[in-house]
DNA sequence: CTCAGTTCAGGTCACCAAGACCTTTACTGA
DNA sequence: TCAGTAAAGGTCTTGGTGACCTGAACTGAG
């Protein structure tokens, strides 16, 4: 056991917005390594676990330094601990995914050394962060089709449009507004309200229905914070 | 990141045959502790990652170790953080979660340390072990409905008796043979032979298909040993 | 040799969820 | 007032599932 360090980071979801005509996509922020090894290229954000936090308070509080993001839902990944991943010595990593709201994801401040990047379509990363990014899509792609983790891409309330269109924007495919709204909406609750302005019949906007569990975890269940 | 001590755990399933007129059922086994903390209470088998094996080598490794067994099947269940897991300091534990087939547990020496017991009414463990255990559960049961794991309990030959048993031991209800048969023989390949001998139908053998994937794990997919 | 007992193998039927597609509703802006 | 647009709500078909039934193939008792 001697010599290993361990680290954690985090792959974080956010939605950019459709741009005129496009659909929107997941997007997700990246930081510069200053530092050998693979000084200059981009890294997930991360860093050591003290000893006085949790692993997912670890990972909340370097998302946060690094980022200024706080996550609207955060999860574990998986423990990546292959010998040879690091060239500077033995780091075992424990991954965390988040999703962030748009409002959210716009206080991540851009700059040098923070700039966000579209999900599949990456430049080389540092270490195995290509491989670790790939599995993290390939998990919120399947866990969206049997789960509301959509939810946490979206504000207290929400058109069915809305959260089509983030369902959209994840599996990259268009669905029948008919067909979705037939299967989601008995997991909501409408406000009452609707929203006025659009040239069409006015939507209705929902709200999550807190009696019905977000995401099925099994007895691991309480660890996110949606 | 000073003064974390990593560990690897490893939850092995296996299922005890049906003891006259029972059914299967799935047992798992423990080694009693020698040292504090928590001095004669019963533990996952596990132990210390060294610097130049792999978290899954590693589990392996204790696993072998410490109970002399060799799984068929091997993933990473979760990572364990907490700060006050362990009152002896800060410790990280990577657990797995294993298979092994019935004859491969009886090489399990049993003894004064080691001892088998049914997966869902265990004694109170050391640790965090018993939450982590049902975990594993969790995982087993929801994995089994939607890959092909229950092979990792079976030789390479086996009636659909023997494959619908395996799946009523881990689910703990009966199957119904017929819609069994016709959910999991499209995955099969028939051998061409029968076993004779019982006091009904000869049932035919079965074997993988190997041209199907065992479990769908996305991009990390070979990590196991099936 | 025959038959009772047992399980295997293969089928039917009703039901439900999902996808494709259509109609009506309700609003805005020209 | 009307054209355009998307919401809301429906129908129809299909495929998968559970419940259940029938015949096939074997063994062992009488």
């Amino acid at each position: 056991m001697a010599g290993i360090d361990l680290a954690v980071s985090t792959v974080i979801f956010a939605l950019r917005p459709a741009a005129e005509g496009e659909v929107a996509s997941v997007w997700i922020p990246l930081v510069r390594r200053i530092a050998e090894p693979f000084d200059g290229l981009w890294a997930l954000p991360g860093g050591w676990v003290t000893g006085d936090e949790s692993l997912a308070d670890a990972a909340s509080r370097n998302l946060l330094e690094t980022t200024a993001l706080e996550p609207s839902y955060l999860e574990q990944l998986y423990a990546f601990g292959d010998v040879d991943r690091s060239p500077s010595g033995r780091v075992v990593s424990i991954v965390y995914w988040a999703l962030v709201r748009a409002d959210e994801a716009a206080r991540a401040a851009e700059g040098e050394n923070v700039r966000w990047f579209p999900a599949d379509d990456l430049p080389r990363l540092a270490f195995d962060h290509n491989a670790i990014v790939e599995y993290a899509l390939w998990r919120l792609r399947t866990k969206l089709e049997y789960s509301r983790i959509a939810l946490a891409f979206l504000g207290a309330e929400f058109t069915l449009t809305d959260l089509r269109e983030v369902h959209e924007a994840v599996l990259r495919k268009p669905l029948d507004p008919a067909n979705f709204r037939r299967q989601v909406e008995p997991t909501l609750v409408p406000t009452g309200t609707v929203v006025s302005g659009g040239r069409h019949r006015p939507p209705r906007l929902y709200r999550y229905n807190h009696s019905i569990e977000l995401v099925d975890n099994g007895p691991l269940g309480k660890e996110n914070t949606p």
